[in-house]
DNA sequence: TTAGTTCAGTTAAACGTTTAACCGTGGAAT
DNA sequence: ATTCCACGGTTAAACGTTTAACTGAACTAA
């Protein structure tokens, strides 16, 4: 029923190898037969096996995608979406995309990604933070890896980040430019390289403004970047420091829980705390006020991570190339402008 | 480096035939050499090519998973639970998932994913609603399909469905044992089946009770399962009936939408208003009060979807087997007891 | 003793590609 | 006229499995 290459040939009067070299748009064929060959192709609707062309060519055709659980199953498709775009990258090309999850507390005893323990994929790709012990047995495997917004510290690895001093940066002059002087930072965990880029950025745009930083606005300590750190951030904020106007919340999620802070604590938003926040995820429209933001562009992350891939696998890249993907402002009604 | 067939043969000094029957537990095999065998696997680390015996099984090793953008994005993570659920299942044994989304609106001119296009899936999982044109184009395709969480009314395919009548009684009865009489439903969108269903099953209820239901409370012509929607819903319900002492909505987020609505018209929950959900998401326990629900086991959905599409590769199960999943009453504080 | 059977393992073909090496033809250069 | 080369295509080996058909040894039954 399914044709094969073989059928083609004799279709096309031709011999297989010649079949295969069109396939390929390899130029030794003149274009008579590429034509003949190509009429062939279309009437069996012939499609290659992956199977016998993996064979031969010594590759899987697949690429493993990693998150942890948490990341995949998180409330604010971020992840998903990052893997969505990886997903309508591959679609142009022949590659599959494998994705699969591990334990957000991954140990040294739980196996690795079944794929990478059959050697079912050609290379990896790393979205977010994960592990250090899996990243360190992934090496082993000697399988070449590409990092998604997450770089670990010692690794020196080709990854896709995105620009967070600039995001950093953005963020925080909005605010400046709205007239605001008393900014506070709710970044979660300061361990995660994005927060701490994010920090920087925060603290240089402040800086060229000439205001000094306030260390007790400052809010960096809690281990995981939900709503519910968000609330308990930012009532602590207050707690030290009644002057705040403005916050600047390193992800969405964290900056709903803040307003839902400001709400049950009776600040007006944005009449009294003007509120950013970073990611850009569908929840921010639905708020009350709708919560300006920094965008960052989550399918493009997640394509540029398979462009790079595509790019090692090649031999093209070096072997530790950094994509910065630039982020966007976006202003909705969740800031003031003092001025 | 990689090891094949033939240096485990050479290694145990037996044929490379001897190890495949090895590999594949075969009982033509002596113990001894079986144990023989099996060192030199182990020993030389060897995993079977995958192309290699796709190639001569004439399988691909991979089986589809579809789902529309909008849930694979959905903020509940519900679809993609259940895509973990067949990634786990699957782990276990040699398929591999290839997850691919589709456009919501999916028309007749766009592109059928590509592992149908070439052929690289030997089955196809779908999951949630999706349009009738592309069931319809895949079933030109002749590969075997199974559904988890919803069926087209036309087809007769292996499927894995919630009990949706049994949720729709549970979660009524638990109401009236609660002892209400005026339960309004929301249900989005009664096209849905599974919504028709958890209406069956509200009214079974209310019929058993001796409750005649006031079509006034009835709230099914909404598209779209959102929290947006259960919000319009509520409002519109309380506008026709000031009565209305509890709520069924047919799933968490549309719950949630209601709850927006009874705290904005200043309804205590549940002092004066009930409200029971359908899903059990991670948002439920966040709210304020946590939300009593009918809880769907999506991990153990998806599981069961993989398993069923095994069988059916194995020719093992009639071609339009129906595997209908249990739900459970969670109780929490959104419900009160007038008794 | 002989023929048949079972057991445990081997042989070899087949799966559908890719690609290095080869080949024949026609023209260009000498 | 001879040599060379470019062009356009073909041949055939190789990739790593699976499995039907085969083989030889040991045992059984008559």
């Amino acid at each position: 029923m399914k044709s094969t290459i073989k059928d083609v040939a004799k279709k096309a009067g031709v011999s297989i190898a010649t079949v295969s070299l069109v396939m390929h748009n390899h130029n030794r064929i003149s274009s008579d037969t590429r034509k003949k060959v190509q009429k062939a192709i279309k009437d069996l609707s012939y499609f290659p096996s992956r199977s016998a062309s993996n064979l031969v060519s010594k590759k899987t055709g697949n690429i493993g995608f990693i998150l942890t659980d948490d990341h995949f199953l998180r409330t604010e498709p971020f992840y998903t979406r990052i893997f969505l775009g990886t997903e309508f990258e591959a679609r142009e090309g022949e590659l599959y995309i494998l994705l699969t999850t591990i334990k957000s507390n991954f140990s040294e005893d739980d196996p690795l990604p079944r794929f990478i323990l059959n050697k079912s994929v050609d290379g990896v790709i790393i979205a977010g933070k994960i592990p250090k012990t899996l990243i360190n047995r992934l090496t082993l495997s000697n399988l070449p890896i590409v990092f998604v917004d997450y770089i670990d510290s010692s690794g020196n690895y080709p990854v896709v980040l995105i620009d967070n001093i600039q995001g950093g940066i953005l963020a925080t002059n909005h605010l400046i430019n709205y007239g605001h002087k008393n900014i506070a930072f709710i970044g979660g965990d300061i361990k995660h390289p994005s927060i701490s880029e994010r920090l920087i950025g925060y603290k240089k745009a402040l800086d060229t403004a000439g205001i000094n930083p306030d260390p007790n606005i400052i809010s960096t300590s809690y281990p995981y970047p939900d709503r519910q750190n968000g609330y308990t951030s930012a009532k602590e904020l207050f707690s030290k420091n009644k002057n705040i106007t403005a916050i600047f919340a390193c992800n969405d999620a964290m900056a709903i829980g803040a307003m839902h802070y400001l709400k049950d604590a009776g600040y007006g938003i944005p009449e009294e705390v003007s509120i950013i926040g970073f990611d850009d995820v569908e929840a921010d429209l639905m708020l009350e006020p709708p919560l300006t933001t920094v965008r960052v562009p989550k399918i493009e992350l997640g394509a540029e991570a398979f462009r790079l891939m595509k790019s090692v696998l090649e031999g093209k890249s070096l072997s530790a190339k950094k994509i910065l993907v630039p982020v966007e402002l976006i202003v909705r009604k969740s800031t003031r402008d003092l001025n």
